[in-house]
DNA sequence: AATTTTCATATGTCTTACAATTAGTGTTTG
DNA sequence: CAAACACTAATTGTAAGACATATGAAAATT
């Protein structure tokens, strides 16, 4: 493990890529504790405060985790589903409102990605998640509930629906897609005869996984992409006319 | 933006979280330049180490780019999809490796993904997406081509599928889904006839591409899956046997 | 034996300093 | 006058040393 201290990278940069590819490729373990900084500084022939940037640099992508005292230490992080929704969330929600993705773009994508799931969670849902999918659309149906806590419930929905697949490999790619969705979501004020469709549909939904009827659940999530393409294309209508 | 000293986590860490806030909801904006080190030393009040570490934290998330010299310093980064690959497949990759997830479980999210481009793709695919999976298929064929330049190849074809759907979110999320499948691929032994059958399907699916027909597509991204699953069961038995 | 104290070790933070890079500025020179 | 050149200031990159703080383990004490 080696860095060339002619190249023009940063050392740091250089250090954390090399700690990386060695946890990559299974050279560190999880759960091993690599030297302590002042040998790291030794090996790599740099100072401290060289290698604990490297190791920040390891720690905000949850690669490692450093814990003080006598046994202390940096150690190999295994990096769990839990751990990496909140970047995945964070990096997607950024990829859409940096790069003028439409609205339209990012809906295709959920949608699609959501009737992936769909066969799957029809066919082994739980009572739980069947459950969380209909106090969710309870919860969408009472009065004075603002537009933004109405798109939380949305996504709280559509995350027990693709959850229901059973397959934490889609909940974690899924997250992201969904997630991301909500701050264009927010954008939307949605009247109650909006709000009624959206909770009929959801409700078709609902219905469909309850019957574990696959095909009728991509149906309904097709009706609701319609749906919720419309209605934003209306509310962005609406809005440039303003302007 | 401020920090709260008596928090016990890392001080580096609470001002990566407040920059990083900052980005999110729009406060910094694009090619934003920061203000220099010293300056946010003095404004949170810490050392200039201690806010270095912090912009290495969002360095290391391709949230910032910084710039030596007379105009330099820490600036918004647009965060390209370019960029969120490498990442999102390194974090895939170690997901599958450290979590004990399954062949199978990957192997569904990976094709369950995928057929929910191949409708898109179908509709939408270039003559240049087309050419890229003819070629590729063509190199699959070839004699003398190792198992790791064969899982490659795969991939490469994958990706036309995908990318052919003309949705960048889409094209994203399943970066990391193909990608992060290739080491458990690498672990499969491919023999001739099973090479044989692989392009048999992959031809099955251009073909099906050409005509722009989702259904076909998806049918025969079904079989792949199928196939792939058996072969990943039959090597996986053999090799559990022998030991 | 249980509790307290001490101690060694490691990370967290601060201070100061210098090196390297780079845009702008001013100066010299053709 | 214009172009090349040297200088300057600002900023990040790196280094070295020190102290603060947390923590587990060993030693001392009750």
């Amino acid at each position: 493990m080696k860095i060339d201290p002619d190249n023009p990278a940063d050392l740091s940069a250089q250090i954390a890529a090399a700690i990386r590819d060695a946890i990559v490729d299974g050279t560190l373990i999880v759960d091993e504790r690599l030297p302590s900084e002042a040998e790291l500084s030794e090996q790599f022939e740099v100072s401290r405060p060289t290698v604990r940037e490297a190791l920040k640099r390891l720690a905000a992508q949850s690669l490692i985790r450093t814990q003080r005292g006598a046994t202390g230490g940096a150690f190999v992080n295994r990096l769990s589903f839990e751990a990496a929704y909140p970047q995945q969330i964070t990096t997607s929600t950024l990829l859409l409102s940096m790069n003028a993705v439409s609205f339209g773009t990012a809906c295709e994508a959920r949608y699609a990605l959501e009737r992936a799931c769909a066969p799957l969670s029809a066919d082994r849902r739980s009572a739980d998640h069947l459950a969380t999918m209909r106090a969710e659309i309870h919860r969408q149906g009472q009065p004075g509930l603002t537009d933004e806590a109405f798109c939380a419930s949305d996504v709280a929905f559509h995350r027990a629906l693709v959850d229901g697949a059973g397959n934490p490999v889609l909940s974690y790619q899924l997250a992201g897609a969904v997630e991301a969705m909500q701050p264009l979501m927010n954008m939307i004020t949605f009247t109650a005869r909006d709000r009624a469709r959206i909770i009929a549909l959801h409700t078709d939904i609902a219905d469909a996984i309850e019957a574990q009827d696959g095909v009728a659940t991509s149906a309904a999530l097709t009706a609701l992409e319609a749906e919720t393409q419309t209605l934003a294309a209306s509310v962005f209508a609406s809005r440039a006319a303003r302007s």
